[in-house]
DNA sequence: TAACCCATGTAAAAGGTTACATGATTTC
DNA sequence: GAAATCATGTAACCTTTTACATGGGTTA
């Protein structure tokens, strides 16, 4: 749906599949993935049809790499693409949709394993996103109010994360309540 | 990865293909989608599989309905599938991938009216969230603390959907007030 | 010397979207 | 009489996952 574009985005600077793949790894993780086996095809593609232009480079450790550098073709395919409207609504989120249909199983004990598996997820997730914030209050000169655009637009979305845990962390809170009332009343 | 079986949860009462996308339209739809063209070949699948089982009815308006009801097959995949580890980390948030590459564009007004187009669309979905936990409110039997099964596990993932929205509406209020703050320090 | 990281890919299968095709009934 | 809703599907295409295949260099 947009993994050419997103490579394209990364692309601000010259890299390879593998570094591409790390950088999904690192920046974009909360928001998307993507697997190697499906990053190096779609470089190909988006070489054929002239977005980017590759040459091999030998490596320091390893073997040789090859290394993708956007065009002037590419720049506007990104640009055009970062200007259309937010799609919003299409998420899907399996892990409730699993809970929503729990009732089949008539089984409150499960539904509250289920709530607390979830709960320490998020958890983990946020103390990760945490440093992955204080990495940016170290390295970024002028957080957060004067930052370089690429870190900015980085950061809103990283306390979109943050936000995001808490809010989960606090429904699961309710949920886990509301399974002990239910429970014994 | 999981339409089939979200397709045996909603198949509690005997339903057509038709009948089970008015389910995800209404039930699931703040989190799954599947389009009709999705769905018949799907439950065509599950037939042959043995997990439901199909047969042609008349219809009151319209054209003949084939209604499908689940096995005891269909039943036990179902409810192993329902007692599976929560997956979390998966989701994909195309509008936040984006954002955080709109750095890109270095035009700070673009990425205003792009939050605003969010802001206001989650505003909407909040507001039609909350009709739909109205009639929840409404219909329930033991609305909330001694609900059936199935409503009260439906409800858990409203409240979810709530709490992220006002999140989200919360988290686009402070990229607004941070934009402001870059535009003119 | 074993495990891990670097580095590139291919092939098959599954999942999902878009477009096409058809036709009856109900409501405005 | 037109538009919406009811109702079922197929075909082509795109996206994504899983599994396979290869091999050099670094570190414990």
């Amino acid at each position: 749906m947009s993994l050419p574009h997103l490579l394209l985005g990364l692309l601000s600077e010259p890299a390879s599949g593998y570094e591409l793949k790390q950088a999904f790894d690192q920046g974009l993780r909360h928001l998307w993935a993507a697997r190697l086996s499906q990053i190096y095809p779609t470089l190909q593609r988006l070489e054929e049809d002239g977005c980017v232009r590759s040459r091999p480079e030998p490596s320091s450790k390893g073997p040789e790499r090859r290394v993708y550098r956007r065009t002037a073709k590419g720049r506007r395919v990104l640009h055009r693409w970062l200007e259309e409207d937010p799609v919003v609504g299409a998420e899907r989120i399996a892990y409730l949709a699993r809970l929503s249909l729990m009732g089949e199983l008539d089984d409150l004990g499960r539904t509250r394993a289920y709530l607390l598996q979830l709960r320490s997820a998020f958890v983990e997730r946020r103390r990760v996103l945490n440093g992955v914030e204080a990495i940016w209050f170290h390295s970024a000169h002028g957080f957060p109010d004067a930052m370089e655009p690429d870190l900015f637009h980085g950061h809103l979305t990283v306390r979109a994360g943050l936000r995001r845990l808490d809010a989960a962390i606090e429904w699961c809170d309710e949920c886990l309540e509301r399974v002990a009332r239910q429970e014994s009343p």
